[in-house]
DNA sequence: CGGTTGTCGATTGTCAACAGTTTAGGATCG
DNA sequence: CGATCCTAAACTGTTGACAATCGACAACCG
């Protein structure tokens, strides 16, 4: 692989090699480039990005941390596998989260973000018309940063976020979005309406139900949890 | 210097010096042993501890994802600074994720369970019989720690854990507990009371307010947050 | 034939050295 | 006297090498 060297060099003057091949690692993850469980082989990864190991190791050691990958001693580090009974404790954590940025958004919220979230209702309702799976979902995804963003605490938005790259892992995440475009877009009209009428808990409980819905159609109801 | 090299080989098997580094450097950042915006001089540490820069920097790596430090490339790692804002922020993450964990442990929460929550209950009475505010803080701390333990939500205790360990970095802290251990306690007894009915609306809305009065009071009303 | 032991290759854990950047302090000039 | 520039020390970023460990396979023994 041949790389323009002035701009290699021009990157690393403001970022270290670390948090670039962190990125790298992530993005890899989150494309599914990775099998569950694989473990990730520090030479290799070394090689094939031309740095040498120490790098490689301290990215990994911030993706343990971040929950995306096991480190067991002298064997390596591994694409974590996210268990059922895990995905569905993170379902009900990112309930919480996203009711929090409900009711502490529909307070604040403006028209011109209102018309932003709005244009991406929009959008998603041609994805569904197309029957466009592929549509709806960056639309899907980026309706609830929007929505995390704008409500003021930058914390939760960070976790947000850090849910979000870590659902990821779960390889049947996928399942509850073939059929339930078109309610799933409902509920999101709904929680726009709630907004816009500056109503913080019924904006909260549509967020929380709205993400609950999904947890109970996986994984039964909340407080419960699959064995594996 | 001569090692028992026993000793210091069998440590090695099971555990590798980053882990130990990190742990240890938690523990101290944990009991305030570092100012706040301190940076940490690598060599220093490595000299310190007896082992090389490398698993320094990827313990430091660790640190970074999990919020108690600050990297800026080819400056160091500092200890990290957290705002008013920043606290106030996580006072509201920390209100629903305790809010969650109370409405999951109400409909499952055991006799026993109970009886242990009443025997800290107990325990912060006689701390404050004896204005021990040194007493009172751990048991506090244990509280609420064992609520998020026995809610069965694994992935929401390491969380409360992650929160709890970033809120040492803000000094301020023992601000809101001077005279409000009594007022803080008769809440507790709410909580276990709401918990022990398996009342998890009740129980879940007493945990939310319960550290929303904090946060109120030091930062004043829940989305409204202090500038610096 | 089943189980144990020993050895080898591959891989991780750790270290010491080198390269590039930042910072502090003094010399120089206005 | 103060500001600016320059130099050197200190420090971080990265690398390559060495030591320790793990997994697999073969030899050995009961």
């Amino acid at each position: 692989m041949t790389i323009d060297p002035e701009s290699a060099l021009r990157i690393r003057r403001t970022e270290s090699l670390t948090s670039i091949i962190r990125r790298e690692l992530e993005r890899m993850i989150a494309r599914g480039e990775f099998k569950a469980g694989e473990r990730l082989n520090e030479n290799a990864l070394a090689a094939k990005l031309g740095v040498s190991r120490g790098p490689i190791r301290e990215a990994c050691r911030g993706l343990e941390q971040s929950g995306l990958v096991d480190v067991v001693v002298n064997r390596g580090v591994f694409i974590r596998e996210v268990s059922s009974r895990q995905a569905a404790e993170l379902y009900e954590l990112r309930a919480v989260l996203y009711g929090l940025a409900g009711r502490l958004l529909a307070p604040i919220v403006t028209e011109a973000q209102i018309r932003t979230l709005s244009g991406y209702l929009d959008q998603m309702d041609a994805a569904i018309a197309a029957d466009d799976l592929n549509a709806f979902y960056p639309g899907n995804l980026r309706f609830h940063e929007t929505i995390v963003e704008f409500c003021g605490n930058g914390r939760l938005a960070d976790e947000c976020a850090a849910i979000h790259r870590e659902m990821h892992l779960f390889r049947r995440r996928a399942l509850d979005m073939p059929g339930r475009m078109a309610i799933s877009n409902a509920e999101h009209r709904s929680i726009v309406a709630r907004l816009a009428a500056h109503d913080a808990e019924g904006a909260a409980a549509e967020l929380e139900a709205h993400v609950l819905t999904s947890r109970v159609a996986l994984f039964g109801p909340v407080g419960a949890y699959p064995d594996n």
